[in-house]
RNA sequence: GACACCGUUACAA
């Protein structure tokens, strides 16, 4: 209960489920204080995080990766990656080894915060560590350097991770056809798409908005138009 | 007690 109104925003309902909780003799476990955690960050309320992470502590649970994790997602979305790298530290002085996702969540943020060197010498790190990669890693890389327009690169990568066997997603080519239509390259965006069903990937409403609004850009409405028919007759309704 | 299962964290317009 606690975890779905989180994910609603309903960060009061589940502060009075909590209250019954306790009132009633039952005491939050680590779950729960990191589900907590989760709702407040997603709400950008990452100083009730801290404080929630604080009372785990003094409870006796000790923070683990989720904690670390969703707290510094949550200080990324706000750009704040100095103190993200703080809490990266934190956790690795504290014994905890960061994984695959902490990864992506660091990378992400420092390519949203437009620090594309410092996200790339993660995923080296990444792959030197010998964990596991996976589409996400790939699909927040790919996104870095579709965002610098650096579309040569994305490709390779891209190709890369299906040569390592990680099949790319529908994110994946939507990130690639945003880029290339941010590249005024919206040909090349539209043939993606049959690259995509090769791979029995199907467009979703999100690459199509993609490439309408590369149209756009052109000033090509008519074509803008044509897609937004082509996407309803095949079962994409425009949003 | 063992084993199994099981609630919390990452990416696209």
């Amino acid at each position: 209960l606690i975890h779905g109104l989180c994910r609603l925003g309903n960060l009061e309902e589940a502060g009075r489920l909590v209250k019954q909780m306790v009132n009633s003799g039952l005491p939050l476990d680590g779950i729960t204080y990191n589900t907590l955690i989760s709702g407040c960050c997603k709400q950008g309320k990452v100083d009730e995080g801290f404080k929630l992470k604080d009372d785990m502590v003094k409870q006796g649970f000790k923070s683990d990766l989720y904690t670390y994790n969703t707290l510094i997602h949550g200080l990324c979305n706000k750009g704040k990656m100095d103190e993200a790298r703080g809490l990266w530290t934190e956790l690795k002085g504290g014994g905890l080894v960061p994984d695959v996702h902490l990864y992506s969540v660091m990378m992400d943020g420092y390519f949203k915060a437009s620090k594309l060197e410092e996200g790339k010498s993660l995923f080296d790190e990444l792959v030197n560590q010998k964990l596991v990669l996976n589409v996400v890693v790939y699909n927040v890389l790919i996104k870095g350097y579709c965002g610098v327009g650096n579309m040569m690169e994305a490709f390779r990568l891209r190709d890369e991770m299906k040569a390592k066997g990680i099949n790319p997603t529908v994110g994946t080519y939507s990130t690639l056809v945003h880029g290339l239509c941010g590249a005024g390259r919206v040909g090349e965006a539209k043939a993606l798409f049959d690259e995509m069903r090769e791979e029995n990937l199907l467009p979703n409403v999100v690459c199509y908005t993609a490439l309408i609004g590369g149209y756009c850009k052109l000033g090509e409405m008519e074509n803008a138009v044509s897609i937004m028919q082509e996407m309803t007759a095949c079962g994409v309704a425009p949003n």
